[in-house]
DNA sequence: ATTCTCAAAATGTTATAACAAATAACAAAT
DNA sequence: ATTTGTTATTTGTTATAACATTTTGAGAAT
């Protein structure tokens, strides 16, 4: 018997106990059985190398302008050109990637006005996305927030800046995540990855970081008022100050 | 192939993409180069089938929850299942399809509850272009957006809805152009897609034309005016509206 | 030193085949 | 008639190879 077999046999298995648990309650079999966790499915490897790569982009490990071809990637995380293809191209899809004439893929090299443009549609998207969770928060969600928030404050003190960057982005869409509008947040973790490749670079030289943990506070205290527009305001505070540092970046001369 | 989808694909050119191989002429050593148009360079088959997904979905060619399947696709626009899988992939990363776990691609099928989110994306959006177009447009543009509405008048009073969908999302986006974002475009041709395959449907049955056309005035006037918060005003305005005739579409017995 | 030429290497594109997983269709049993 | 087990078909996944184009780099000519 082809080893195979084994395999279908218990894909099948699986199969049926999903329909026991999701159909027949009286079904004795299907009771014992509901208190087992689902089944964990191995990813498809172009969504493994999709997630690989959003990571390293938002950890910043690729620098500005770096070109990622598909074979480098490909070897990289050793897999075939065809899955490493389809996450290059769905990250350029998405805007995250700056796909040129030639197909050749790289990381964003920000102009001043590409990242006014940024500033701009990030105000108008995460302001949003503020407003309508100010209206659904809850109090739970509230400590959960400031609990995020004091983990932040942590990271700072210790100087641990790659956790910073972590949490900060957590923070964020933590309390965006709470307007339940999942399109919206797709959109903004779009933003916020085309702009990876400079956080690193971000801090802790050019982020005066206590500033941006004031503006944290008066999040805070926006959510817990639960008004909308006070929650925007201190949002798009905060994303008018993370910005700004962007802006000073790019144009020190410290920067390549 | 009992697949409904290469039918709903007859209505638009097939075979036109296959010449890919189409052969380079040899550079003529010309004297009045500058005069001639620059080289239309041949498209990667994936860009071709992308584009062609675009506009028949744009057209409405596409039912709500259809699949698309990779070899229907491959099949019907005489490409191998490569460039078929890129372009499908790729407007799932945009937003535009909707992917499944399994992989599967589909046309959006929206519930309220999305378009309700769609339709806050598409006010901060375009409300956000709208408002920027306002602050730099000229008096050639604002001729040029009035020409455009002008034809589509013309297209209304002779029943003509395919021209008039077209001419709607021409008027539109002209008048998103002159923002000069580049980014902000692209999203919310994303936003438009997302919702592309019902257009067809709202068209003539629910939409009181003749109050979109009064819309188009007041965005007309408001661009005349060249104050960003008017104009944003007119554009939300004709957004409302027409999300609206997509609720009613929807929630209508007559739309399966 | 600069430019030009041309071959080699790198890189993107695409068809294909083998594979795995999901779905549908069908047959059997209760 | 509904459910269950089996089989067939469909459909997504991925490695690979052949191909076309671009880029690179060395060496020759000016």
């Amino acid at each position: 018997m082809p080893c195979g077999f084994v395999k279908t046999f218990n894909s099948f298995v699986i199969c049926c106990i999903k329909k026991y648990t999701e159909t027949n309650e009286r079904n004795i079999v299907a009771k014992s059985l509901s208190s087992i966790a689902p089944v964990e499915r191995s990813k498809t490897l172009g969504r493994q190398v999709l997630g690989e790569l959003r990571a390293a982009i938002m950890a910043g490990r690729f620098s500005p302008g770096e070109k990622l071809t598909i074979r480098a990637v490909a070897s990289a995380l050793d897999v075939s050109m065809t899955p490493a293809r389809e996450a290059l191209y769905n990250l350029a899809a998405e805007g995250v990637l700056d796909m040129r004439e030639n197909g050749s893929v790289y990381i964003h090299e920000l102009k001043e006005e590409r990242i006014l443009e940024l500033l701009k549609i990030r105000l108008a998207l995460e302001g949003l996305a503020a407003r309508e969770a100010a209206k659904w928060v809850t109090a739970k969600q509230i400590s959960q927030a400031e609990d995020l928030n004091n983990q932040l404050n942590k990271a700072d003190h210790s100087h641990n800046f790659k956790k910073l960057i972590n949490l900060n982005w957590q923070f964020h869409f933590y309390i965006y995540s709470i307007s339940d509008m999942p399109q919206l947040l797709r959109m903004i973790e779009g933003c916020w990855l085309m702009a990876g490749s400079y956080l690193n670079v971000i801090y802790p030289e050019f982020g005066k970081v206590d500033e941006g943990l004031k503006n944290h506070e008066r999040i805070i205290k926006a959510l817990k008022s639960k008004k909308p527009d006070r929650l925007e305001a201190a949002v798009c505070n905060d994303i008018e100050y993370a910005m700004s540092s962007l802006v000073s970046v790019i144009n020190s001369n410290t920067f390549k």
